[in-house]
DNA sequence: AAGATTTATTTTAAGCTTAAAACAATTGGA
DNA sequence: TCCAATTGTTTTAAGCTTAAAATAAATCTT
């Protein structure tokens, strides 16, 4: 009889054997090396034909969904940065033109960002183009593999939200 | 007959009208938004637990599997950084006691970076609690989800260098 | 109304990141 | 050999990013 029997039942974790994980592991990497490779040659491309930063396309793409304009706070959660990120941001495309900043009347704490008739114009110029550099990239994917791909992330999503809230699974 | 008559046959690009790709920028918002809401969260627990910033985890990773060291020209490929990024990372981690650099024999413009006895024991301690963390991120998914999951992310990969190469598709 | 709490934003300090320029050592020819 | 091109690294300048502390206005409680 041998002194280190290991239970065959898996669920079974007396043990706390340490599980392998790599393979999630792998996974983790291969999603973080696709967004990696993908945002590195989008900002590339929009520093080589437009003079722009990721995050200032970003902040601008945001602004563009909200006619009305839209607080720091609510752009903060958007984009999931921090408050005093934005805050630089918002300051330099407001020195360039882009945007335009006003204190909301119902609150005197808040401002109201908004694109400028020139920033709108000028980001609805880069986002046609930058759509079609997407497109490009995904291209060799067809089209169920990208509605697979979109479904799986969308659990993926949910999965790691879920997580996150501190759950059992 | 109608004056602005469109050919029917879309793969007339004669006119090239604008295409229309929300769906792969959906997919590609998506792709991100996984990614960078992982990323988060594994930033904020390696602080937390650890007190150690991401990219430090991932040089460390990166040289753990490398036994006899890595040059700094070999480490940006890699984790797909400026050579300049590396040198102040490495200077962190040097002065921190984790690496210990010496120059090359073969090419006295190259060093080798290594991990110190310390730096290589803490490394996989976190590694091992990092492991079971990004498990839990995605144990919303099944096996099956997960392989599907591998496989796409692996042909996206393929399909975005390939785009970036400079092809036609 | 006063005081406590919450919410919106900015500031600060530290670190990450890049592109471009500079520098240094190596390699490949003529 | 000498010189040009390449390769490995660092420096610089600018911007991005965060967490934590500070400030200020609104809201809630009693």
């Amino acid at each position: 009889m041998s002194d280190q029997a290991i239970p065959l039942d898996a669920e079974t974790k007396a043990f706390e054997l340490p599980e392998d994980h790599r393979d999630e592991l792998r996974l983790w990497l291969r999603l973080l090396t696709c967004s990696t490779l993908i945002e590195g040659e989008v900002r590339r491309r929009l520093r080589e034909r437009f003079d722009v930063t990721l995050p200032r396309f970003d902040l601008m793409a945001q602004l563009d969904k909200a006619p009305d304009g839209m607080t720091l706070s609510d752009l903060s959660k958007r984009m999931m940065v921090s408050n005093g990120n934005l805050t630089g941001l918002v300051e330099r495309l407001v020195s360039s033109g882009h945007l335009e900043r006003r204190v909301s009347e119902l609150d005197r704490r808040a401002q109201i960002i908004r694109l400028t008739t020139t920033g709108r114009a000028e980001f609805r110029t880069m986002a046609a183009e930058h759509e079609a550099w997407i497109a490009d990239l995904f291209g060799g994917l067809t089209e169920k593999e990208q509605r697979d791909l979109m479904r799986l992330l969308a659990k993926t999503k949910f999965s790691a939200r879920r997580a996150m809230s501190g759950e059992a699974a």
